[in-house]
DNA sequence: CCAACCTAGATGATGTGTCAACTATTCCGG
DNA sequence: CCGGAATAGTTGACACATCATCTAGGTTGG
């Protein structure tokens, strides 16, 4: 018995294609947008958000890569670009030798702080000022229904 | 009068937050998945179901270009390394000596006819699976706004 | 104490995406 | 026709992501 592959019907391949086409075009725009901006990635950005995030603007790596779902490699890479451009520095860490705190540097700051309000800007005016009430909080549902069964899927 | 930034509220931003979230989950997930079991990149993939679109498979540059909405450097670049696995082939073009066509090879067509089945089933698992009619719908509703948003933002 | 193992993180190779510059051809106004 | 502008596509440089591997420092059972 060869199992019967199970093709999307008209109504899933409606969605799945349109969500493909604003999916790379959204990414794609914000981007761009943001690079011209502020000279950040959307990477840096996330990177920097999330040392906002912390009262001690300082992470260990691990738990950086943990926050951001990130691999540690992929992290490491990225931290020592944006080391390089001075937005973040690398900290010994005194309890463990072999780990190393990240650290938003004031430069790295003044980027962030430069950088969100045309961001978000930018966010509202392509995704959320042409959505009602409804369509935001369906996509929060459908977004946690899909992380959900990524997260069962293991 | 320095403009204020209008922040996302509550709602938005649980909505955006978790659309960030599911989104890179979701393609790295497809991504690996599609990798692992068929040696093709999502991009790969991509270009490949382009092709088989085409009843002659094959089709311009810049129309496939235009078509997967990649910029044509890209497309350029992504063509080079198919070609070189065999996936696919450039064609002179006849009617104006500067364009190329791109063909799909037999092995590209046995490569994209082995993977379809299983990514399929993994986009019904993590995604589909878990939606109801409704939500598939308003997911369609949801991209297809947004879409026309940034088609409108230019 | 120390050998086997585990963990934090860095590194190199390779594939991918973007931008700017380039080549070769076609088009078009005079 | 012919010279300048537009068009089709490629290329090179660089930023980014992933994988496998490596190093150095911790942890634990005997």
């Amino acid at each position: 018995m060869v199992p019967v592959t199970r093709w999307l019907d008209e109504r899933e391949q409606r969605a799945w294609r349109s969500y493909l086409a604003m999916q790379a075009q959204l990414q794609a725009r914000l981007h761009r947008r943001l690079q011209a901006d502020s000279g950040l990635s959307y990477a840096d950005f996330d990177v920097l958000v999330a040392l906002t995030d912390r009262e001690d603007d300082r992470v260990r790596v691990l738990e950086l890569a943990e926050a951001l779902q990130w691999e540690k490699s992929r992290l490491s890479h990225h931290l020592s670009r944006m080391q390089k451009r001075g937005l973040v520095e690398r900290q010994e860490c005194a309890d463990d030798a072999r780990g190393a705190f990240v650290a938003l540097t004031r430069e790295g700051r003044r980027a962030i702080e430069d950088a969100a309000p045309a961001h978000v800007e930018a966010v509202r005016e392509l995704m959320f000022d042409g959505l009602d009430a409804g369509q935001v909080d369906a996509l929060a549902g459908i977004a946690e229904t899909v992380l959900g069964r990524i997260r069962a899927a293991g």
